[in-house]
DNA sequence: TGACATTAGTGACCGAGTGTGACTAATTCG
DNA sequence: CGAATTAGTCACACTCGGTCACTAATGTCA
């Protein structure tokens, strides 16, 4: 699901250098970043700017700056990549030299991050959106980060009302759930959604009505928390590994 | 709640060099050892080496190496300051230069390791449990790595059964509910904590029976994970921050 | 135009899970 | 012996989540 070239550029991007870029470093900054498509979630990818490298993709990526705090350097990566920065970020995990890098470092730290849905990349195809099933060939350490990346996000996606990041200010509570369904890879009940959502004061109608193809029209709706919950439950015993 | 100097020093265990150490590196990488002291969490410090250093005591670290993945850099680092390896680890957080480091190193990689009760630190006074309120002044990036070691203890304990590994290997239902009331930080109540241990099926009665002063005598379990539970909870939309 | 498909949204039931208090059991202390 | 203390269980009420069934509002097509 590569994006077509952009017929139209929005104002004030940063266009992306096409010359061969060769970046050493000890420490790298990777960022993954993450944005719906449809029903599907996909990840933005760069194309390889070092001649030398394995792969024709790669993940947005920089060498750490020692002046510079990580989560900035994130940020930076992310607009450089993208031309947009995004709206949320998470510091996923370090790695080290087990797995090899493209740009040959010795140690990565992933940044995760959110944008919402409909951003385009940048006009000249040297970055896209590609669906998580249909990621090309990555150095192994990127492919771990996308692994990481992901879990990391669904551990985050009841810790935090993240998915909000997602979506639009304004939007149908279909969409909503729809984003939880691709963050979690499961289907979802309507009516139990629907009851947990009301139940947690997240969200507020607004007066106006979305009507898309056919069916009844559904009310958008607007983030907006309005209690904060204790969110305490009882000592609970899960096994997952 | 520093140690007394022990008495009776466990065999094969390496004596750490009293000498001033100067370590400098671009990335180290930093333990956060916790173990539990009656009814209070603990954390391992040692004696600052370089003779430079602002603060008295500090986490146990090293410098990275290129060769050695970070967890086994992890588990090294533990051993050479505890002596015995930890029953867990996990990666923390990677943390920059906004912070000061003991080292004066850019950039450090924090791991969580998880030791029984009962390890007493080496002989020598040159490393020492410290209850959580009791820390002495440390760097800022190691206090603050402190604290997103205990988050990060506390977010894993209802992930994974990770409490069982600061218990000995049999114990009584009571000592477990105390590691679970110190780690989460409040009090639980015994027939709640009991049935839903029970459902998870993580413990096994053994034949024996322990008695602890006054009181009726407990019986003693074993850590024994039988069956895999789905784990599947439907969503919650709990607030946290 | 009217039947039908489609999507939105709600109500109600049931069973599992959780908080809680009260009870019994077995030991030590005086 | 009885009181105090700790271990362990039971039962009740309530909440929560899964599910089905229903109503509501639109587009499609014969």
């Amino acid at each position: 699901m590569r994006e077509r070239p952009q017929t139209s550029a929005p104002a004030g991007r940063p266009a992306v250098a096409a010359r061969p870029v060769i970046r050493r470093a000890l420490l790298s900054v990777d960022v993954i970043l993450f944005t719906p498509h449809g029903r599907r979630l996909t990840v933005l990818l760069v194309r390889a700017t070092d001649p030398r490298a394995r792969e024709r993709w790669e993940l947005p990526w920089d060498a750490a700056r020692a002046e510079e705090a990580l989560d900035v350097a994130a940020a930076r990566i992310a607009r450089s990549a993208l031309g947009a920065g995004p709206a949320w970020t998470r510091q996923v995990v370090a790695s080290g030299g087990e797995q090899r890098h493209p740009g040959e470092t010795e140690f990565s730290i992933a940044y995760l991050g959110l944008v919402p849905a409909g951003t385009p990349p940048p006009v000249g195809g040297e970055a896209s959106w590609f669906p998580l099933d249909e990621i090309p060939p990555l150095a192994p350490r990127h492919r771990a980060m996308v692994d990481s990346a992901l879990a990391m996000l669904r551990l985050e996606l009841d810790q935090s009302p993240v998915a909000f990041r997602l979506l639009p200010p304004t939007f149908t509570l279909s969409q909503l759930q729809e984003v939880y369904e691709v963050l979690l890879g499961r289907k979802l009940h309507k009516a139990s959604f629907r009851r947990a959502l009301h139940a947690a004061w997240l969200v507020e109608p607004i007066d106006e009505w979305r009507s898309e193809g056919r069916g009844r029209p559904a009310q958008l709706f607007r983030y907006a928390p309005k209690k904060k919950r204790t969110g305490r439950r009882g000592v609970r015993f899960d096994l997952l590994g």
